[in-house]
DNA sequence: TCTTTCACTTGACCTACATCAAGTGAAAGG
DNA sequence: CCTTTCACTTGATGTAGGTCAAGTGAAAGA
């Protein structure tokens, strides 16, 4: 029972569980640990899992017709990540899950998910609230892309993720805001 | 009890109520109607809502620095529409929502829903499976706009909403896909 | 009917960012 | 200690898409 405080915390922010609610979600929970650079999900399999993650830290990342990296996430301690439009829709994946730094998760499959939701319905709440929030920072996310250029959007990178922003290099800070490493580059220079 | 149709079987296809949880659930929505460019929500106020589409076609966007119309959204019948951002976290609203074309629509109320989801728990299932959904559609549009150029990010538009692409004018459709009329105007007439 | 409006087009020019390729410098590995 | 690697830099040049402003044409108002 060692490795599931921080989850049993978080779920716990939202609903209350009796003791042998908590000792049946852990039973559904699988623990992995993850070296930097080894891949939580690949493209091309359906994504049937969700993870949450104890400590590390994460990206979520499709690759283009010329091979460039974009991240579409990056995911750190206390959050979920999957690939939700295959996991949703039941659709080949198209993204790559990998870690950023070494790190632990919790793995939740989808039909343990549905087990879970099916004894103990209230954790429907649980994760309406946790995609609520998440759909919440996607939109913003648009937004950004849209509304801002890439010196803004780098802003917005700092103020969210500066905890941990050195586990990133350069080159994945450019392919989270959008733009190549060479010009990620010379956007540093230029506000020194 | 009439205009309650489209959001009852909307509802039914996720979870099944009985005669009174109906009544229950329609007392707590309100109809309303808005003619075309009628606003359902405006800039600056928190969002406390969310839409129910019964007909028309309803847009999201944001004005930037310089004035220009950003759609993050197009929302037509049978979907739900708020800002999530600012209905979830309790923050001032940036977006507007704009009826496109005259739209029916049944609003509920954020303490509306609340009650809801008191008294019937099993909504909270219904949200947490439309909000996964959004979400999923929502991590989409990003990965269009990282990783697609403009004229791809069309075509998708065009297979998305191709029944309600009469409704938009070219205008609109650029600041869809997140170009300007002028651009959009010749990228057509390049596909000719 | 005349005119105003409004969506769209088009030309000339501009800029943010991409591409490619050749560096540098520091760290990791043998 | 040497060398390979890898992250980053930098120069030259290319391009997708933006800006501004002057059209056109059709529809809506009066």
């Amino acid at each position: 029972m060692t490795g599931y405080t921080p989850i049993l915390q978080n779920v716990e922010k939202h609903i209350s569980l009796s003791e042998e609610e908590k000792v049946f979600f852990c039973s559904l929970l699988q623990q992995r640990q993850y070296h930097k650079k080894a891949y939580l999900h690949r493209e091309g399999n359906v994504c049937s899992q969700l993870f949450f993650i104890t400590s590390g830290c994460v990206k979520n990342y499709l690759l283009d017709a010329k091979s460039n990296e974009h991240i579409l996430t990056i995911a750190i301690a206390d959050w979920w990540v999957a690939d939700y439009q295959s996991l949703v829709f039941d659709t080949p994946s198209e993204l790559f899950i990998e870690a950023v730094d070494p790190t632990t998760v919790l793995l939740l499959s989808k039909e343990n998910r549905e087990a879970l939701l099916a004894k103990i319905p209230r954790f429907e709440r649980y994760f309406r609230i946790l995609t609520e929030r998440a759909f919440a920072v996607s939109q913003q996310r648009i937004t950004d892309i849209l509304s801002l250029p890439a010196a803004a959007r780098y802003e917005k990178f700092l103020e969210h993720y500066h905890r941990i922003a050195g586990s990133f290099s350069q080159q994945q800070i450019a392919s989270f805001i959008g733009v190549t490493p060479a010009f990620f580059s010379r956007m540093l220079k230029a506000k020194r």
